[in-house]
DNA sequence: ATTGTTATATAACAAATGTTATAGAAAGAA
DNA sequence: TTCTTTCTATAACATTTGTTATATAACAAT
């Protein structure tokens, strides 16, 4: 029988998603991972076939980190806004992870941008609750929201502007509520 | 005296320029510089000491490209509308400029993304001009009017979203003008 | 205790990349 | 022409990083 293996796959990814969330992916490779858990590189490429495989895996752990984010405050009194809120939340406590999952070309499409993926048709249902308007017309609109949000996010992930939680939530909250009321009056107008 | 140089500091600075517009900084190397050039890596290091001197000469010229691009159009007749067009433009047509200026912890901060480095009041009182604002007001209308400009220009800049000219025109010019609608609502309200 | 299996350490290899030592070639000055 | 300067190519060195060959050691079944 083989001894009791002292490095768990699990363990591995673990430590390789913290190195990633403290110094971002660049600054990852085998030696570094290994020097953190106190071992030489043998387990790692022992469980892991290659470096792009255990990377994949952190992925993995990284997008449920963030849906995990998503996913809580939906049982609030403004899931619609929490939503927002805490894909900027991410940004601000993952920044690494943000980079990673919204701001590569690899990973995206129009559909998860807006979280779709996540949450299919309940978050243009829930955006009507706020709104009012037809799913047609919340669609449109959420597109516009979603920049904004996106426009936030990617800017506390890169630091150029550091908003506190106070902060955000306001200007998150009197833009969305603003966008509303220009989009209804313009809607009006064209009748 | 000297041979004549074949390979000047422009020509060299040039190359990269190109480089790094078509494949990213990531995949730029002094070997492939010198590929590109049709000589060997001395040219570079006799005219530049270390690659970062070479990079950072080239970050110089994605800048002046940069501030070309947002100073075209302020003789126009919507020069406020102009600047937000070109600044996603410019993520359109370089994206990899734009990573690289505005994506990443360098280089950045909130002054210079919201252009009051390249325009200073310039960009401030050409919004008045559109919205009636007093310029205090202006300039807290101003942050959120370049986070939505900044999230489309992310967005397309990492592929995310493929905009037309005349889709992106429409989402920018429509939801500044929804935007100001509410916020001067809003504004009354608040009397 | 012996043995088979496999986890781990050591060390090395290979490729990529920044950088530099060396020597030859070019071009005008003498 | 010869000399001096310096541009360029060749080749090498150093470092980083992914990956692997080898040997050792642990562990449980026998």
């Amino acid at each position: 029988m083989p001894p009791i293996p002292k490095f768990q796959r699990e363990t591995i990814i673990e430590v390789t998603y913290q190195l990633i969330k403290e110094e971002g992916l660049e600054r990852v490779n085998a030696r570094r991972i290994a020097k953190e858990l106190g071992c030489s590189v043998q387990p790692i490429f022992h469980n892991f076939s290659t470096m792009e495989d255990l990377i994949h895996e952190v992925n993995t752990k990284i997008y449920a980190k963030y849906k995990e984010y998503i996913m809580r405050g939906q049982n609030s009194e403004m899931p619609y806004k929490q939503i927002g809120l805490s894909y900027i939340q991410f940004a601000v406590d993952y920044p690494e992870f943000f980079k990673i999952l919204f701001m590569k070309e690899t990973m995206l499409d129009a559909e998860n941008f807006m979280m779709a993926d996540v949450l299919g048709d309940h978050i243009i249902k829930e955006g009507q609750k706020l709104t009012g308007l037809s799913y047609e017309e919340q669609k449109k609109f959420h597109i516009k929201v979603w920049v904004f949000t996106h426009g936030i996010a990617c800017l506390v992930a890169t630091k150029t502007i550091r908003f506190s939680k106070e902060e955000i939530d306001k200007l998150l909250g009197s833009t969305v509520l603003e966008m509303l009321e220009g989009y209804k009056k313009s809607r009006e107008e064209k009748k």
